[in-house]
RNA sequence: GCCCAGAUGGCGGAAUCGGUAGACGCGCUGGUCUCAAACACCAGUAUCUUCACGGAUAUGCCGGUUCGACCCCGGCUCUGGGUACCA
């Protein structure tokens, strides 16, 4: 009987479902391993090839755990709440959570095709109240804490009320808010307003409430995402945004930005992660610098790393935001100023930080005086200066700093050199500046002659002596803004009185997002909640109406795997202390600032305060390559364009029809890059004709061998059922080829251009691994589940390549795997040899046990050896691999002992489960493969009294030799230098040395 | 710009510690089976050169270290990903 994997692979998914095979206990007698996968948010376009890939990659390691003797934690859950659900909300009036539920059953159907070993009963959703309760839970205990950086930790807040009750503010050091916090006793402390405690409390708060700048959109009524925002408009329907500062609630994630950073030496992550939370974070140490305003009272304090370049400031830029800009300008610059402001703060984020080569600012018309030299310095505003960073102003030395030296360069202003390049390096100051540390300070006074480290250690102690500042460690990172002006996501437990903001209790808990009748800001622009009928607090206080971010229910997740269940706490003590951390995490490195930043940040907060007993989530965490989508493109004239002569020469000059500006029209692939190797070939710019170009996505599953299907091209685009499609050879319209006498072999086919890019639903090139019916033709697609089943499609997305890799999804090589396992099937059912002629569908399941040979055992314990190394260094692709080889050699040796075949169905039963299932149940076992144990690797079948010796002159191999490997390293040289080969190679010359390693190579210098 | 990966046959990739470059699979070529096709099985397949034996060249490019380099070092080119003008 041959393999019929849609048969077995029904029967033993049913089969694990029905059992619970894969249900994880906390059983104190195992050691237990915890393997996790990202939680995806399940969006409607479905689960496409690319996301199983880090899912059968976990999925490995933990069936082979299992056999190992561990008890494995391999959840799954949904991210289930979002904006792209809300989003649809809007446009369609249908409820969030019922989308989000018709998506979850989607994912789930196709997570079971796969064979998925995930323990089912512990899923978790972050929009189901019994999880967000414990979110809001989590909130709560973070907005009641304040961090100490005496013990450096977070402590409740109760600590610190009892410390202004005691001595009032003077002996706290805490991490705080930007403003300056006033110092009072303990007798004022007490003589405060409520309102006026609870406002000083807020700037020590973990989670607090403050004017933050956002993305504000009037026409909308909404905060915008910076993506959200392109060019100054909203994405979504063009409206003007603008810069505001909103009350806005965050989250002091900066109170840890040294532990995150020294966190990251303990754990075993991929380096490139580390590195981007690294830089995120950002830490630089430098120094605050006083600078004296010339005819005001005030200062600007800057922050700089290179204090020894003081005497090399020649201007003082500040942020458009800078709070100091209103007052400082002088009237004649007044008008200018605030018009550049107003410019620059409407600017998004993003789009400064991406403009590098626009360089735009304007001068102040004030001066300050510089610190040591006195001379009047003129202060400037420019938009490369970011409020959110340091100060919010620099002193900027052009010689030394590229930015300043760009903005210098821009408005004339002078360049002073002061530092002095190491002899041989030449400073070219004329075309860039010097930003090396290395040289002598020239120009610089006191400091003239010291080295650049020498100068850095005696400045800083001069302005500390002079009190015009002190060293200073920087963080970039900033807190994290912790509220959206959205409906799907879980509300903040708080709630008003008199205009201060409570956490409600706890045993109000969960507060259930309530039912409201549009999904859009109320008309006086506040968030949708604000819709919500009758909806207060005890009914009279009024709620937060902002919803919490995604990644608010992200950050606990794999905590809550631990105990789903649990109504009394976020988990069980006892419960964490089984599971610990998470031993395998696997996910795309797009989280590697986000996600993965934030879940850390929670994990050491709840470390602080004694919830959980470690300080990281995850030991050690992998990311999965990409695995991108064939997108098919085809090119349509922009109707705006004013060449048409030009377009019509270089992309249907064979063609008489003349252009008509009413009609669309596309030019096949063959057109364009014709034309394109034309204008090349003139020595002309392709840009020509690709600017008029308009690329546009079509559906794959319209595309075949590159060829568009233009009928069905149009019925899935009905608006383009009037265009005019133009091929090498004539053109296409309303269903019609007209071909042109005049080419010779043109051809009728309108071909696409294919470009590898991320699978997305708005490029149309996502491939999904099971059936699904075409929207627009009606057909019935079939998947790779279908063509070749569940454990082909595990087996071949391991062996495309190296997990971590980026790579094109394609099946080329799918047939080879898809064989492989009809091959190690036929090792169990060979054909029987009477009555003759028999073929491959008489074969019948049969073993035989009779004692294995050395060659078959040497052949089974290679492959033991080399899958537990391959699973230990994650290199899934070379299992593969080697069971192939494994399959080969028995199926050659004609091998059919149980001895071997029912080892070997546990090895491979990781990788291909359903098939290893059936073969396990045909050996005649009665429990599931699962609970089998992994067979002992023994190292005597494998050890070899020879080896065939490559034997090289100068490196290169040129014969081989057997020899035994008892042979001393002298009797080896003796043996090879005996050989007539190696006689013929020398060629007469004497060998200047032999080199021997015994057991790899012999080399023969000549 | 900066940071992090990566570059090996027609293709995906292997070579785990500096020791036989190209495992395994796809594709291709030839053969067996078949009325035929599919499936399956067998053999071959880096490039150049040679009737052949053999020889030469090969891991993006240039150089270095070494008896020996895909692997280590210096410099460069290209591709992919990330990103923050961070003072």
């Amino acid at each position: 009987m041959e393999y019929d994997f849609r048969k077995v692979e029904q029967y033993w998914q049913n089969y694990w479902a029905q059992h619970h095979t894969f249900r994880s206990e906390e059983q104190v007698s195992k050691p237990k391993y915890y393997a996790l996968d990202m939680f995806p948010y399940p969006s409607g376009a479905g689960l496409h090839v690319g996301h199983p890939l880090g899912y059968i990659a976990s999925d490995i390691v933990a069936r082979y755990k299992r056999l190992r003797g561990f008890e494995v934690l391999h959840p799954m859950g949904f991210d289930s709440f979002g904006l792209p659900a809300e989003q649809y909300a809007i446009q369609t009036g249908q409820h969030p959570k019922v989308t989000t539920e018709q998506n979850i059953a989607r994912y789930r159907e196709q997570l079971d095709k796969i064979g998925f070993s995930f323990d089912w009963d512990r899923q978790v959703r972050t929009s189901d109240p019994e999880y967000y309760k414990w979110t809001q839970w989590i909130f709560i205990q973070i907005y009641q804490s304040w961090y100490n950086t005496k013990t450096n930790k977070a402590e409740s807040i109760k600590t610190l009320i009892a410390e202004f009750e005691k001595n009032g503010n003077a002996g706290v050091t805490a991490v705080t808010g930007e403003g300056v916090i006033p110092l009072f006793s303990a007798a004022e402390w007490k003589s405060f307003s409520e309102k006026q405690q609870q406002e000083l409390l807020m700037q020590y708060r973990l989670a607090y409430l403050s004017e933050a700048w956002v993305n504000w959109c009037p026409k909308l009524g909404t905060v915008l995402a910076n993506d959200e925002v392109k060019d100054g408009v909203s994405e979504r329907g063009g409206y003007p945004v603008e810069r505001k500062r909103m009350p806005q609630w965050s989250m002091r994630i900066t109170a840890y930005a040294d532990r995150l950073l020294k966190g990251l030496d303990e754990i075993d992550w991929t380096e490139s992660i580390k590195e981007s939370q690294r830089n995120w974070i950002g830490r630089s140490e430098g120094t605050s610098l006083k600078f004296k305003l010339s005819g005001h009272a005030e200062f600007i304090e800057v922050f700089t790393t290179r204090p020894d370049t003081i005497f090399g400031v020649s201007f003082v830029t500040l942020a458009p935001e800078h709070e100091l800009v209103d007052r400082i300008c002088t009237p004649e610059n007044k008008k200018t100023v605030e018009e550049y402001v107003h410019f620059a703060k409407n600017r998004s984020e993003r789009e400064r930080q991406a403009d590098v080569k626009k360089i735009t600012g304007v001068f102040t018309g004030a001066y300050v005086e510089h610190p040591f030299t006195g001379k009047q310095i003129p202060v400037w505003i420019g938009d490369y200066v970011l409020a959110g960073y340091g100060t919010g102003a620099v002193m900027a030395v052009p010689a030394h700093d590229s930015r300043d030296y760009s903005f210098a360069k821009h408005f004339a202003l002078p360049i002073p050199p002061v530092i002095q390049p190491l002899a041989g390096i030449e400073s070219k100051l004329e075309e860039e500046a010097y930003e090396a540390k290395e040289g002598t300070l020239i120009n610089s006074d006191f400091l003239n002659g010291l080295a650049v480290k020498e100068a850095v250690k005696k400045i800083i102690a001069e302005i500390e002596k002079r009190n015009l500042g002190k060293g200073k460690v920087n963080f970039r990172l900033r807190d994290a803004a912790f509220g959206r002006q959205r409906y799907w996501g879980e509300p903040i437990p708080v709630y008003y009185k008199d205009g201060i903001p409570y956490t409600v209790e706890e045993k109000e808990l969960p507060i259930v997002l309530p039912e409201i009748d549009k999904f859009q800001p109320t008309e006086t622009g506040e968030p949708p909640l604000g819709r919500a009928l009758n909806w207060k607090y005890k009914g009279q206080y009024d709620y937060e109406l902002t919803t919490m971010p995604g990644w608010a229910g992200s950050s606990w997740y794999y905590l809550r795997y631990m105990d789903p269940n649990n109504g009394k706490e976020f988990a069980s003590k006892e419960r964490i202390n089984y599971w610990q951390n998470v031993d395998l995490y696997l996910g795309g490195s797009e989280h590697a600032t986000g996600h993965l930043l934030y879940v850390r940040f929670w994990t050491k907060f709840l470390f602080d305060l004694g919830y959980v007993p470690f300080e990281e989530p995850a030991k050690k965490l992998i990311n999965q390559g990409m695995i991108q989508g064939v997108s098919e493109k085809i090119f349509m004239l922009n109707r705006k364009t004013d060449n048409y002569t030009g377009i019509l020469n270089g992309l249907a000059d064979n063609f008489e029809y003349r252009f008509d500006k009413s009609i669309t029209w596309f030019f096949s692939a063959e057109n364009v890059s014709n034309a394109l190797s034309r204008l090349n070939e003139l020595g002309q710019n392709g840009s020509l004709i690709t600017n008029d170009l308009v690329q546009i996505n079509v559906d794959i599953n319209l595309v075949k061998e590159s060829t568009l299907d233009i009928n069905k091209f149009t019925k899935w685009r009905p608006d383009f059922c009037d265009a005019v499609f133009v091929c090498h050879g004539g053109y296409w319209r309303n269903g019609i080829f007209s071909s042109d006498e005049r080419v010779k072999g043109g051809s009728n086919l309108f071909l696409t251009k294919g470009e590898v890019e991320k699978m997305s639903k708005s490029k149309y090139n996502v491939v999904s691994p099971d059936n699904r019916l075409d929207e627009y033709t009606n057909e019935l697609i079939p998947g790779i589940t279908e063509t070749y089943g569940a454990d082909c499609l595990r087996l071949y997305e391991m062996f495309l390549g190296p997990l971590e890799q980026s790579k094109p999804w394609n099946t080329n090589g799918i047939t080879g795997v898809s064989n492989f396992i009809r091959r190690l099937w036929r090792l169990y059912h060979p054909v029987p040899a009477a009555p003759a002629p028999a073929s491959l569908a008489d074969s019948v399941f049969s073993v035989s046990d009779e004692p294995a040979t050395k060659a078959e055992l040497k052949v089974l314990h290679r492959t033991i050896k080399k899958v537990m190394d391959d699973v230990e260094r994650f290199s899934f692709n070379t299992s593969v691999s080697n069971f192939m080889i494994c399959v080969n050699e028995l199926t050659e040796l004609k091998c059919n002992k149980r001895a071997i075949l029912e080892p070997l169905a546990i090895l491979v039963s990781p990788y291909a489960p359903h098939v290893a299932e059936e073969l396990w149940k045909l050996l005649g076992h009665k429990e599931s493969i699962s609970y089998a144990i992994f067979p002992h690797f023994e190292e005597k079948y494998l050890i070899e009294t020879a080896f065939n010796y490559p034997v090289s002159f100068n490196g290169k191999t040129r014969f081989f030799l057997e020899l035994d490997l008892s042979l001393s390293k002298e009797d080896i040289e003796k043996e090879v230098l005996a050989q007539a080969e190696t006689h013929k190679h020398l060629d007469g010359k004497a060998p200047k040395k032999v080199i021997v390693v015994p057991n790899k190579i012999v080399n023969i210098v000549v």
